[in-house]
RNA sequence: UGCCUGAUAGUAUAAUGGUAGUACGACUGUUUUUGGUGCAGUUUGUCUUGGUUCGAAUCCAGGUCGGGCAACCA
């Protein structure tokens, strides 16, 4: 009663239409053309069609709007499939455009009937020039004023193949005048003679986007065709069509599509990423598909939140993707099992540590009392990380330093005692001095130092290959920016680790589930990943406020 | 030149004629064996000009700015 219910304005219509008996209950439909891979954008529109039927006690189909055959292939029906799923949507009818090609024809055979289509002759050049433009009627061809007897027999001929592709169309008779282009006669079939990977060879003429989407609404009795703003000119005719052929009145509905900063947002150009090899494929951790998102870790709760998050309008929008990174920690900080992995190791010898090495434990998840702990080998000798040391502290600055003591996590309190140089001034080696009564979880040394690390024993590290992502654009708005949009490509999206030093934990870790790299972020093993070579993705990093620190100083 | 759309903190999104709120970001402080997490707090907004009204982000009129519309693509 009191929580406050921010509706978005197309579930204010839906609860409208149903408050007033208008449907029993809904049906909505997303609706992808298979020619590529699904991106975080389709995942909005996803959660939006899913998450209307969830929440109102009505289904969702999904449906393959398959019919241009050039563009689309069986490989994208199964990735969709595919991600659909994975993002956590059951559809109720997995079904096709291309299902329904009899009755469409129909519905164009219906129209000529009733002298509302026509099959015109002139080429594709020809009929632009005829429309007009925005500001200038369009005219009408002889072909215009053809008989339903003509009009009928041609079209037939066309279905039966005596044409070839371009040769001739069918178009709807409607207002040549009109404010809105599409309304000026629009295509409806046009031939091409390619095989459909569904129909096969049965047809040589499909219908168009206008001519199919429309009828295939009314088909599965979808009441609320949600899609996005650019088909805003396209509504009127949807209703032409359904009001003309007396079928169920879908009613089409407009939301603002997705942009988010740093990446693109459109099949033409994740496709051109992908043959041009600026990626390594749909998949790639970089690019914004859910196929990629995946494959970096993104957990699939976490896109749902986004898409929950950055609501439903009709203004355009262009999101800050560090909203989605929030939503990915958020989710990951929750059910993430820590570890500890070190990048780039620097030697420290505890030179006071005469044992032969101990069995330490800790915990899998702070954040998770249930989630236990893990054993963690600790020796005399140890990688810490190079930048975890500084000659020269700064002020601010809590790790190694020469006399500076630190607590190895879930380990002992040490301190630096000195360093080794080499030839060249790099530091090569640390010595260490170990407080004995300050180990995790019987600490008596009261002392209390500032700085914990991570660490890896050395005798037992294990290699590994660790693969971090930076943005792969490096403008906020690469749709927007002038040019060509590959020449904002970041050349440095990716930066291998070709020798990390895990703990020995990790390998016998499962594949799938989420880590966090203490200090260094959240990861998760890539496909690439095998029992002999690690390798792990860096999904998102940790938010860090000491490097702002030391950016602030810079 | 036409038509269709839209405009609320930096970014998104609510308020549906009656207190401009929420989230992310930024900034403080605090807690912490992750410079993570958590907690507390601060910060910034109704495109503009008129009108209607006791009262306007909301209704009306004009303007400004943004997006879209003339594929045998979807």
């Amino acid at each position: 009663m009191s929580e406050e219910q921010h509706l978005n304005f197309i579930e204010e219509i839906v609860e409208g239409d149903l408050a007033a008996g208008k449907y029993g209950s809904i049906v909505t439909r997303f609706p992808p053309e298979p020619n590529g891979y699904l991106h975080i954008g389709h995942a909005k529109s996803i959660c939006l069609n899913f998450g209307l039927a969830q929440k109102y006690g009505g289904k969702t189909n999904l449906r393959f709007d398959d019919t241009n055959p050039v563009t689309e292939e069986t490989e994208y029906v199964e990735s969709i499939k595919n991600d659909v799923q994975w993002l956590g949507f059951n559809w109720a009818e997995e079904l096709y455009a291309s299902n329904y090609f009899d009755q469409i024809h129909g519905f164009a055979v219906r129209l000529i009937e009733m002298d509302l289509a026509y099959v015109d002759d002139s080429s594709s050049e020809e009929i632009a020039t005829q429309k007009g433009t925005p500001t200038q009627p369009g005219t009408p061809n002889v072909y215009r004023s053809r008989t339903v007897t003509e009009n009928l027999q041609l079209f037939e001929d066309m279905r039966l193949g005596k044409y070839a592709d371009g040769e001739k169309v069918l178009r709807a008779k409607i207002d040549l005048a009109s404010n809105n282009m599409h309304m000026r006669d629009p295509i409806i079939y046009r031939i091409k003679h390619a095989h459909h990977h569904r129909t096969g060879n049965k047809w040589c003429i499909y219908p168009m986007y206008d001519f199919a989407h429309g009828q295939s609404d009314a088909i599965e009795n979808i009441t609320h065709s949600v899609c996005t703003l650019e088909f805003i000119p396209h509504r009127e005719l949807y209703n032409w069509f359904i009001e003309k052929l007396s079928i169920f009145p879908s009613k089409q509905y407009e939301f603002a599509r997705l942009n988010m900063t740093y990446t693109v947002m459109s099949k033409r150009k994740l496709l051109q990423l992908v043959q041009e090899n600026h990626v390594t494929g749909w998949d790639d951790p970089r690019m914004s598909t859910i196929s990629g998102m995946r494959r970096r870790g993104y957990p699939a709760a976490a896109i749902r939140e986004f898409c929950d998050r950055i609501g439903i309008a009709k203004r355009d929008n262009l999101i800050d993707i560090s909203l989605l990174e929030f939503c990915v920690r958020e989710d990951l900080n929750k059910t993430a099992v820590r570890r500890m992995v070190v990048f780039d190791p620097l030697k420290v010898i505890i030179t006071n540590y005469t044992g032969e090495g101990e069995i330490l434990h800790s915990e899998n998840n702070p954040e998770d009392q249930n989630g236990g702990t893990r054993e963690v080998p600790f020796s005399k000798e140890i990688f810490v990380e190079r930048d975890d040391f500084m000659e020269e502290p700064s002020k601010k600055y809590f790790r190694l330093a020469p006399g500076q003591m630190v607590r190895l996590k879930s380990a002992y309190i040490i301190k630096c005692d000195d360093f080794v140089k080499d030839a060249n001034g790099n530091v090569t080696e640390l010595h260490c001095s170990y407080i004995p009564e300050s180990k995790s979880g019987s600490d008596t040394s009261g002392i209390h130092v500032k700085g914990t690390l991570h660490w890896v024993s050395t005798a037992h590290a294990i290699p590994a290959e660790v693969r971090l992502y930076d943005r792969l654009f490096n403008v906020e708005d690469v749709a927007g920016a002038e040019g060509d949009f590959k020449d904002y490509i970041n050349t440095d999206s990716l930066t291998v680790v070709p020798h990390a030093y895990a703990e020995p934990a990790l390998l016998h870790d499962s594949i799938g589930v989420g880590f966090q790299f203490l200090r260094k972020g959240y990861f998760c093993a890539d496909k690439d990943s095998t029992p002999t070579k690690l390798v792990f993705n860096r999904t998102v990093g940790l938010k860090d406020t000491w490097a702002k620190e030391v950016k602030k100083g810079a």
